[in-house]
DNA sequence: CGGTCAATTGAATAGAGTCAAGCGTAGTGG
DNA sequence: CCACTACGCTTGACTCTATTCAATTGACCG
């Protein structure tokens, strides 16, 4: 299933089906249109841990598809203070939401040394010209995104720190369920503390605290950057939400035709 | 402008307007597009204030056109508590992140008597096979909503309640600057102290707080259902966010040929 | 082997929640 | 026209979650 071009060093075959994995989790996609992604990529951006893979200043242009690594969403109030909005996983599109504005109001940074496709933004344009049913689905995966953040700020409204960060992490490994096979109980958990408090809006102090309790009654352990996952029903049971089920949508533009 | 069949008694010319309006923030619309858009309206459905215009059971089978009222999305956590996830005005599309979810997480109540027109899902679809530039610019509203979402789920996790309240209150001053004329520093503000602390993630006991604390500044007060913003100035250094500036995107799709 | 960063723990403090009571106003029905 | 009711607003007292500050330990890397 390698496309010509496709073959560098870090954008080879087991990335690239990750990326049509996650592209395609609302409905498979006709070969023309793999064809026709592939057809977008630019050359990959390598970036270490900490770099801003988008800034917060810089007008957009360019789309990114995050090919491998963790990836953010920050924004920066006036007092400094950081929050994280989102995780991004490999076959994540970065950079939709700042399309609607002059200036994001959003950086996203690589959690862990990662892997990009600058996709000018034309390339977005023209898709949904060409092909109606994978801008359709980029549509959806980009509203399934929205619903992933409201629930974040309902929690963050609503919830305390330690139902949040349950919440967090039971929704990281479905997540990452999506593109590895098994069902994981082990999950690489590249952030650090400060890092999973300004994802759920609490200090690395008090992270560190809800952490251990949850450790003491069983629940998840962590250690050495991993995330293990003890008791799953509990886990749901502290997080106090269901499943996250995608929609399977019988209304659809018909598949692009081949040229 | 008024089309055939338009002249219902709720979803007159006025309102029809804000949602051309609306629809046509990032980019004017064409003559045919308006048509287009004309085309999708199914008949009015009158609400009252509280009424579901959205339930979070139903498997979702229509999109819902706000044409009169404000709406707000509710998501409801396991122990009963309600976030308020994002205020919908006159002329926003209602629905839309539904779609990715099999049922969706949030439910949409009337915060007003409102007037919505029912849009079944398969007329967005097929409004992306033949409406490739309205269906970007749908899009792009959506991904503006986004934007919006993020940055309250940034003041949630982030800011103290009185910033949060401020930066609600300067973005529905904003937001309603789009579609009434002159800057309104006396906004309608139907939404009770609970319905604010429910949208900022605060106790209503603590919003009367905050808004007291507000009045005594000099920065706005609430009286009769409406809020008067006495000094905008501080009103936005208390919020301690920057002016909310659209993008004005060059590299939309061409707008379709009429027939 | 020192240096940096992350994790961990404790103590003092503050922001916000909860509970409870009183008040104002609008609507309703006799 | 008045009384009754319901709802939302307002305020005070007490509790608790989470923050901030500070100090210590542990792990990894040059």
């Amino acid at each position: 299933m390698t496309m010509p071009g496709s073959d560098h060093a870090h954008a080879g075959g087991a990335q690239r089906t990750r990326v049509i994995t996650r592209l395609s989790s609302f409905a498979p996609l006709a070969e023309a249109e793999v064809a026709r992604l592939a057809a977008m990529s630019g050359s990959p951006r390598l970036l270490k841990r900490g770099a801003h893979i988008r800034g917060a200043d810089e007008t957009p242009t360019h789309l990114n598809l995050l090919i491998e690594g963790w990836a953010a969403s920050a924004i920066t109030l006036a007092d400094g203070c950081r929050q994280l909005t989102m995780v991004s996983l490999p076959g994540d599109m970065l950079g939709l939401p700042s399309l609607a504005m002059r200036e994001p109001i959003d950086a996203v940074v690589a959690l862990t040394p990662a892997v990009v496709l600058d996709i000018p933004v034309e390339a977005l344009s023209q898709l949904f010209v060409d092909s109606p049913r994978l801008a359709m689905l980029i549509f959806l995966i980009s509203q399934e995104e929205r619903v992933f953040a409201m629930e974040r700020l309902a929690l963050l409204g609503q919830a305390k720190a330690r139902v949040r960060l349950a919440a967090l992490f039971l929704r990281l490994s479905e997540r990452i369920a999506q593109f590895e096979q098994m069902v994981p109980d082990q999950i690489p958990m590249p952030l650090t503390q400060q890092e999973l408090g300004d994802l759920i809006g609490v200090s690395a102090v008090h992270v560190n605290a809800m952490i251990k309790q949850l450790r003491e009654a069983g629940v998840v352990s962590m250690a050495a950057r991993t995330l293990s996952i003890h008791d799953r029903a509990a886990l749901a049971k502290e997080a106090g939400v269901s499943r996250w089920r995608r929609s399977d949508p019988s209304w659809l533009p018909p598949a692009a035709q081949p040229g």
